[in-house]
This record gives structure tokens, sequence and C-alpha cells, in this order.
DNA sequence: GTCTATACTGAGATAGAC
DNA sequence: GTCTATCTCAGTATAGAC
């Protein structure tokens, strides 16, 4: 009973001091310390470091690929053997991470965390590899059936390059304002930008092949 | 002479190892051992840490706005008063980051540690920061003569979701692989990666305004 | 099974001798 | 300067209390 808690304790104070100082920089004494709990506690329930990494990862990225999985086959269902539509299926993909984004502070934190992961080429936890090529793969398979044109070489770059460029849009907060010209009415209000990630990636998804014509 | 050599050679070495193990983790006296400099010639050169990593940031930053800008300047020079064209347009905005990416291994350096200070919500320096609204004001304004339809304040939003997503996929090395399908093809080719911005982005600018109807 | 107190080991900083 | 002894602090490991 106590060990949930302390479980769960470790888990969001890591998520938060590692978004916020990176991993490296933060050390298990300061992590046990914010989290009011003992340091042998961490290695009992984790093992190492690196493990409760993965945790922290695993413990959002699971139920975000599980929630976009879902959200396709309700679409699925609904549209039988009719088009189900290029906006709705960006919607399905992109909504649970938006959704996370809005979870503050937590959400954020994990969201801050993956994309100073990725900028540092650091591997991510392979338990959730498997779910997440499923995920995609998908997702690419019921893009296809909208964009039948395109090559799926060149159909899954366009949906792995939408999914990258929201992430990093949702965790960028100083390039903006950086550069002096007023945006917040499009990126500081979730359903304006909601909005504007599924028109812009609807058109962008539609531009001709690059492929067809190098190979 | 000495002098030159030892600054180019720390600003060489802290792009590197600022990028390979992040700005708080390189420790000062690991910098000057691998520069094979001595500790105080840095504060000499640059008085701090903090003023050092505003100079690696500064030291292709300017460079890569001054290309934008002049490759701009060139565009509207050679179009008289025709319309410039969205792809051109494109291209000369984001060339300039492409080829930085290209310039290992120093260039790509930069590119990892500029992605990593991005998502740690870090200050880029002031110095460089009037040329970089600059450079992004004109393109805007450029950008409107191709796409009159647009509100700017949206406009400038697509402009700079843009930049960020290119940037943002030139660094990401980690996420390709771990997804399983075979995108080496337009990822790891220079010139089919570049075609694929511009056809990608040319039909995004295009989108319709989101804007519009909800203000 | 959960958690605490404490110890171990290695990398890196520090500081004094020369 | 540079060498070397020492110190600090990191992640990790173990023994035993509840």
């Amino acid at each position: 009973m106590g060990s949930q808690n302390t479980r769960e304790k470790v888990l969001d104070t890591a998520e938060r001091l590692f978004a916020e100082n990176g991993f490296d920089s933060t050390t298990m004494r300061h992590l046990v310390s914010k989290a009011g709990v003992n340091l042998a506690a961490i290695h009992y329930h984790f093992g190492s470091k690196q493990v409760l990494l993965d945790e922290v990862i695993l413990r959002r990225q699971i139920p975000i690929d599980e929630k976009r999985l879902s959200n396709l086959k309700e679409l699925e269902n609904r549209a039988k053997n009719d088009a189900i539509g290029l906006e709705a299926l960006i919607e399905a993909l992109i909504d649970p991470l938006l959704e996370c984004s809005r979870d503050l502070p937590n959400g954020r934190h994990w969201l801050v965390l993956l994309m100073r992961l990725r900028m540092e080429s650091r591997e991510l936890p392979n338990s959730g590899r498997e779910l997440h090529q499923e995920m995609f793969r998908r997702y690419v398979d019921a893009f296809s059936q909208e964009l039948p044109q395109l090559p799926s070489e060149e159909l899954a770059y366009r949906v792995y390059f939408l999914a990258g460029s929201v992430a990093h849009a949702l965790v960028d907060t100083k390039s903006l304002p950086a550069l002096g010209y007023g945006m917040a009415k499009i990126h500081d209000n979730a359903d304006n930008l909601r909005s504007f990630l599924i028109r812009f990636f609807s058109a962008a998804l539609q531009a001709p092949s690059v492929v067809d014509d190098t190979g």
C-alpha cells in the first residue's frame, strides 16, 4: 500500500526533475530529498536510474499510443467502408499529444523530457517500441487509404514528420517571443492551435510525392 | 596569433562537448583538457561559461541568418516586380540550415546544441536577436506577397512552425529507426529531404486560414 | 514484500608539495 | 606547472527492521 505511493511519488518527482534539470544532472539523492523517500527505495522499485527513466517515459507513452490506436479503431468502426477523412485521422493521431501537453504540470514535464531525450539522441525504452510501431503502421495504412497515390515509404515519413513537428512546437516556448511577433492568438489557444495543426498538415500530406520522380 | 588559434580551438571544442554532453554537464576543466588550452585562457577570452555558450551559438547563427537575408534579397532582385514563388522562398529560408546540418561534424554539433537549448527553454543570446527578428520579418513579408489571403499573424506562425520543424527533423536521429519503417531513402539523402521539405511545406503554407473564422 | 540505514566503488574536483 | 594525495559526490549494493 505504501509501495504504490512511494513508486508514484518517485515517478512524479523524477518526471519533473528530469524535465527541468536533465537526466544526467538530476542526482538520485536530490530526487529522494524532493520525493521524501529513501534512497534505497528507488533501487528496490526500479533497480537503476536508467530503468527509472524508462518507466517515467513508458508511464505516459503507452497510454498515449493506446489512445491513438483506440481513436483510430473508433474512426474505422464508424466509417465502415466509407473514407475516414484526412482531418479526422490527423486529429486521432495528435489529440493524445495535445491533451498530454495541456495536462499541467506533469504531462507537460513528460513531453519536455521526451523531447530533451530525443534531441540528445538517447535510446528510448524497448518495451514501448512494439506498441509504438504497431500504432505507427496502422496510421500509415489508414493514411494511405486516403492518399493512395503516395508511396508508402514517403507517406510514412510524412506521418513521422507530422508527429515530430507537433511535439516540437508544443515544447518550444522561447522561440516565439524571441521573434518579436504577435503569434499568441494561435499558439497559446489550445483550440486555435489544434485547428491550425489539422489544416496545416492536412494540406501538407496532400503535397505531390517527391520519391516518384527521383527513384 | 596564438590568440585567434586558442579562441577557435575553445569554440570548436565547446560546440562539440556542449552538444554531446549538454551545457551543464560540460565542465570547464574537461573543456580545456580536450581543447589543449589553459583554464585561464578561457576566462581571458570569454569571461564566463555563459558568454562562451553565447559565442558558440552566435558564431553560426549570425552567418545563417545573414545568408537567409542575402538569399531573400537575391530572389527579390531577380524577380523585380514578378512573384518570387513559394518554393523559392522556402528554399532560401531552409537551405542555410540544411547546409549547416551537412557541415560535419561541427555544423551538426551546433544544430544539436541549439535544439537541446531550445527544448530546455534556455534563453538564447540577445546579440543575435535583432538580426533574427529582421530576417524573420522580411520573410513573413515576402511570404505574404505570395499568400495575401492569410492574416499576417497566422502566416508568421506558419513560417516559424516551418523553420522549427525542419530543425527538429534534422537533429532527430533515433525516432525513425525506432519506428521500424524504411524511410532512409528520404531522410538520409540530402537532395530527397530538401525536395520533400519544399513540397511538403509549400502545400502546408497554402492551407486555408484558421484565424479568419475564429476571431 | 517494503522500506531504512549504511557501506562500497569509481570518477572528478581540489589543494598543497615540489 | 604538474603531480599526487585527498576529498566529494555520484550511482549502486547489502543487511536487516517492519
